[in-house]
RNA sequence: GUCCCUAUCGUCUAGAGGCCUAGGACAAUACCCUUUCACGGUAUGAACCGGGGUUCGAAUCCCCGUGGGGACGCCA
């Protein structure tokens, strides 16, 4: 039998980055046994969904890589299955027509929370079996449209294995006749999701912990349609740094937010995979190897923490190793937003060369580069500090040798050693106030490299400026 | 309130009864490298929620408690 995973977002905002580690971990189990992943939009709250989340979803897996093989299915097109479903249904008496109103709704939960009790439709429209004691149903009041619940066993235990949380058995008393179809006659998530889960033929289930509850009435379900019943597997939800829930208020919570804070899709990627599955002591690998590697066993039941400083450290990783010529092009597009001109200094690849061992995301990558592509204004008291008379006069002298030497790095470095000895100071005494006047901060790679980056012209355009 | 899930260093985790005086990674601390700042290298500190069982032996199995989370919609 083939794999067949999905991914099933509601459009109502942008991807998620707990979203996206679902999306991950079903993408990867499909690929990982050769089968299909596909992704499906569950736009059936019409109120809610928008096509800019839409889009903003497709972007989100785009930007990560995580393709799909089948969809994206939406669920708004497949009207007339759902209904001839629900018609089927009706018609085999596993589901009926409920005419309680959402206030006596309200009312019969404010009494059964006042009782302690879990508050549950009571079955008032519930029509008797052949083989149950008869019940006398109420009228239907004139004028109301039904809403049509599912006719769940009353008693019984539902139980499944879940793939990631083991063995789940809930008794039938804890469910009620949820509804499948609202009074308009659209129909309800949990019947939505196993039409199309049945539909589409998918044989694993992976999805959010807050499912759980979901399960055990979707199985009556796909046992009442006579359907096979597929494997379940839930993930614990992703909590903040701070330990709280994932808040928008707080945390970056759209994959968007991290492209934005220069973070490479693989970094994310292989962080999101590292939180809540485990391939023994390995830290750092590729997608690749990850499918290779990806199993249900080896996810953590329990809810993982969101660590920032890790995911910087990935993303470092991921930028040391990363392409200069792919670097150099993401730092142009982010100078460009800034209203910088990457074409106007330096070879941006040099520059990337430069600090890619030395950054942490791409922000602070353009960050670095910077400089090499604009006039540099460093502070007032940059300047007081480090632009003395002495180090002025010893720029001086540095120019003089800069404006003769070969321009490479030896020559370069020589010229700087000269200078030292003229003037009687040691490497910082020079190298800093130079870092100032060439880049407005007193650190950077080893100036030799900068200077040699940065090109004759302008160090010597940028020692005249101050000296 | 009811039901469900969950519990190893600050964080992510390894661990499937003896290999555990509990391993790795991030972070922290110290030192080294050094032309500044980083990178890098080396080292150090840091955990099995509590209580009962089961067993020759428990981080690992069971029960209770406590903490944390989720669900209880004509939302998904």
């Amino acid at each position: 039998m083939t794999v067949r995973t999905r991914f099933a977002p509601s459009p109502t905002g942008y991807l998620h980055i707990g979203g996206a580690r679902t999306a991950l971990f079903a993408w990867a189990y499909a690929r990982r046994h050769g089968g299909r992943f596909i992704l499906r939009i569950e736009d059936t709250d019409v109120a809610r969904s928008t096509p800019e989340a839409v889009q903003a979803i497709l972007d989100g897996m785009q930007w990560l890589g995580l393709e799909h093989d089948e969809g994206p299915f939406y669920q708004m097109q497949r009207m007339p299955r759902y209904k001839e479903v629900i018609a089927q249904m009706l018609a085999a008496g596993t589901a009926y027509h409920c005419y309680t109103s959402p206030e006596e709704l309200e009312a019969m939960r404010e009494q059964q929370m006042a009782r302690k009790e879990k508050p549950r439709y009571d079955g008032r429209w519930r029509p008797s079996l052949a083989n149950e004691a008869g019940k006398a149903l109420p009228a239907p009041p004139a004028g109301v449209a039904p809403v049509v619940r599912f006719r769940n066993p009353l008693d019984g235990t539902v139980a499944w294995d879940d793939a990631v949380k083991g063995r789940i058995e809930i008794g039938n008393v804890e469910l009620d006749d949820f509804i499948i179809a609202r009074a308009d006659g659209t129909p309800t998530y949990n019947f939505c999701v196993v039409v199309d889960d049945w539909d589409m033929g998918i044989t694993h289930v992976i999805r959010g912990d807050d499912h759980v509850n979901n399960t055990p009435r979707q199985i009556n379900l796909l046992k009442a349609l006579g359907a096979p019943v597929p494997v379940y597997g839930h993930l614990s939800m992703i909590l903040g740094d701070d330990g709280q829930k994932l808040s928008k208020r707080r945390n970056s919570v759209a994959v968007t937010d991290y492209e934005a804070r220069g973070y490479l899709p693989e970094a994310v990627l292989n962080y999101l995979a590292r939180l809540g599955w485990s391939h023994g002591d390995d830290e750092v690998f590729s997608m690749e190897q990850f499918v290779q590697w990806f199993d249900l066993e080896h996810i953590t039941s329990s809810a993982a923490q969101f660590n920032t400083e890790k995911l910087d450290w990935l993303n470092a990783q991921y930028i040391k190793s990363a392409a200069v010529a792919r670097l150099a092009g993401d730092v142009a597009r982010r100078l460009a937003k800034r209203g910088v001109d990457p074409e106007a200094g330096a070879s941006l690849e040099h520059v990337v060369t430069l600090y890619q061992d030395r950054v942490t995301n791409l922000n602070e990558l353009a960050d670095a580069a910077e400089p090499f592509c604009i006039v540099v204004h460093p502070s007032e008291e940059m300047i007081s500090t480090h632009l003395t008379d002495a180090a002025r006069a010893a720029l001086k002298v540095l120019r003089g040798k800069l404006a003769a030497c070969a321009w490479e790095k030896a020559a370069i470095a020589a010229a700087m050693k000269e200078t030292l000895t003229t003037c009687g100071l040691k490497m910082p005494q020079v190298a800093i106030p130079l870092r100032v006047t060439l880049l407005g901060q007193p650190q950077s790679p080893a100036i030799d490299a900068v200077l040699e980056v940065l090109g004759r012209n302008e160090v010597l355009a940028r020692i005249d400026r101050y000296c």
